[in-house]
DNA sequence: TGAATGACTTCGG
DNA sequence: CCCGAAGCCATTC
């Protein structure tokens, strides 16, 4: 159904370019896409990033640091092991030193 | 065309 | 920071 690209494959292309050991939010992204506002739709095309395996969705979370897309991984803390995998501590599905680890698009890419 | 959905964000309390 | 409610936008049915 319908070619699914597009907006989703901008998400995927920032996705991909997220540093290792770094995260972003939804919003970061979408406003990045020039999509303000459109922040679920970042993770709704996330939604289709299983097709894309180079899409570390793991290292998308929302404004807060939370691991909200956790849920929509194949296990319950997949997500969290391969944040801390790349040397990111998480506790409780949320991202410690969230401001650390936190990489803006709009200001890491275009700085 | 219109209503429903969603891995978010922002605002007010 | 937590809680509840509203807003937003693209995709889907």
């Amino acid at each position: 159904m319908a070619q699914e690209k597009s907006f989703f494959e901008k998400v995927y292309d920032v996705a991909k370019l997220i540093p290792y050991g770094r995260v972003t939010s939804y919003g970061a992204i979408a406003r990045f896409l020039g999509a303000a506002g459109s922040a679920r739709m970042v993770g709704w095309a996330m939604n289709g990033a299983g097709k894309h395996p180079d899409v570390p969705a793991h290292r998308v979370v929302n404004r807060k640091g939370l691991l909200t897309g956790k849920h929509h991984f194949s296990g319950t803390n997949l997500m969290q092991q391969l944040l801390e995998s790349e040397g990111i501590e998480v506790e409780e599905n949320a991202i410690k030193n969230f401001e650390q680890v936190f990489w803006d698009p709009t200001k890491e890419l275009e700085l």
